[in-house]
DNA sequence: GACTCCCTAGAGTATATACTCTAATAATAC
DNA sequence: GTATTATTAGAGTATATACTCTAGGGAGTC
């Protein structure tokens, strides 16, 4: 998570760099411009030595997935023997948009990569699933905590899928409507604060003797500048 | 938006032709899978006669574009002369669907579109924000209308940025985690149940005069199976 | 040394894609 | 009718992309 590993280690294995470059590729510029062979140029090493590791190139995609829902089903991981406080809510949003960060590729041409893989469909189907029934437990624990008044269960679910909306479409906000020009720039700084929005959410139904604490951890992460962020070009890349 | 015009029209202009067979199969088979050679074949046409009307693909997109920013528009224009009613109320959410469903590619494959189409981008850029000030100004009259609680504009802006998530993503949503295969079987119908989403981010800020009206055409929109979907599948296409 | 197994190089291929070019035809103006 | 303009056909092209195939190197083992 924290050692900026540049791809070309030599202790790793090529497989392993494989999947390590290819990430950084599909994140930096979309999956629909990197191709098999930029990888293979980027690493210097021969398209049929890529070809001799992946079969093509949605297998590296889907085992680039599997990483990514470990990470979040990791982090997701809800603890049912003591109750929630508000540090695990901040660890649960700062978790979730650290993963997006880090596998932002993969929401940019979900549905493009979806039906071209049905194993990945079905995964990824699940996946949410998992998203969804997590964010519900977490509303749930929430209320436990006396943080949030409590729901009824049918309205959990439709505000769950709210915030799996808020996070999911944040980044796509963030480079379409934001960013004037290219859509490099973009900082993970910037991306959490989509926290700001998905905190939102929850204003009204926090309880009095903690709605001064979240309105404060939700300033934090208040946008600096709503709108214009023109001033800065020659950054990434 | 009721005539169903096969584009087969014999009194349209091939150009016309091509924009709306454009539109119709990008949203079929999505941007990314529709060539210039493809739309032409599809209409029985020469490649050069579709170069003769549109330098390329890129101009194509964009002017389909500004139809439906136009659609928009009109939609979202906000009568000022009166007090907003639920009627319209309900009027923008049903018209905000039917303009996403019958431009539905775009947002598929927004971020490559911008990407590679710098007007475009500039052009949704603003697009957005209209859209985002015009949910505003909505909330504000159903404020002063009674039918919700008048909240401070910073919220106000924050809100209306989450109903623009949840509505824009919607559809991917539906087409990423719901439907079980292909992604062809999706219909309007569907996807106007994110119409209950909207009002469920509602909820909390209705006054207590409406909120059983607004709970009930909220109850309209509700989906009717909420997860498993699989039973049809031998229907579009 | 020979055998085996894992890995790698790199040229090559079939297919696709966006787009061009030339010539011809239809429509319109005079 | 003739000149002009708008439209169309259709073959063709440069480039890209995912992927294959063959040959061989390096390291361990007997």
């Amino acid at each position: 998570m924290s050692c900026k590993t540049t791809n070309a280690d030599e202790l790793m294995k090529t497989r392993d760099k494989i999947l390590l470059s290819s990430l950084e590729l599909f994140n930096e510029l979309g999956e629909r411009n990197v191709t098999t062979n930029h990888i293979a140029a980027y690493l210097a090493i021969s398209p049929g030595n890529l070809y001799y590791h992946f079969r093509n190139k949605s297998d590296i995609i889907y085992e680039i997935f599997q990483e990514y829902e470990k990470l979040v089903d990791f982090y997701l991981d809800i603890p049912e023997d003591r109750p929630m406080t508000l540090d695990d809510m901040t660890f649960y949003l700062e978790s979730v948009f650290d993963g997006l960060w880090s596998y932002r590729f993969f929401h940019r041409d979900l549905e493009y990569l979806l039906d071209r893989d049905t194993r990945l469909r079905s995964d990824y189907r699940e996946f949410t699933n998992r998203c969804l029934a997590a964010i519900s437990r977490i509303f749930e624990k929430l209320a436990d905590s006396g943080i949030i008044e409590p729901q009824p269960e049918s309205l959990r679910g439709a505000m769950s899928l709210n915030v799996w909306l808020v996070i999911t479409n944040w980044m796509a906000y963030l480079k379409t409507a934001h960013a004037a020009k290219a859509s490099a720039n973009l900082s993970l700084h910037e991306l959490k604060q989509g926290i700001y929005q998905v905190l939102t959410l929850e204003i009204p139904y926090l309880t009095p003797a903690y709605r001064k604490q979240v309105m404060a951890l939700r300033e934090q992460y208040r946008p600096t500048m709503p709108d214009q962020e023109e001033t800065r070009e020659a950054s990434v890349n």
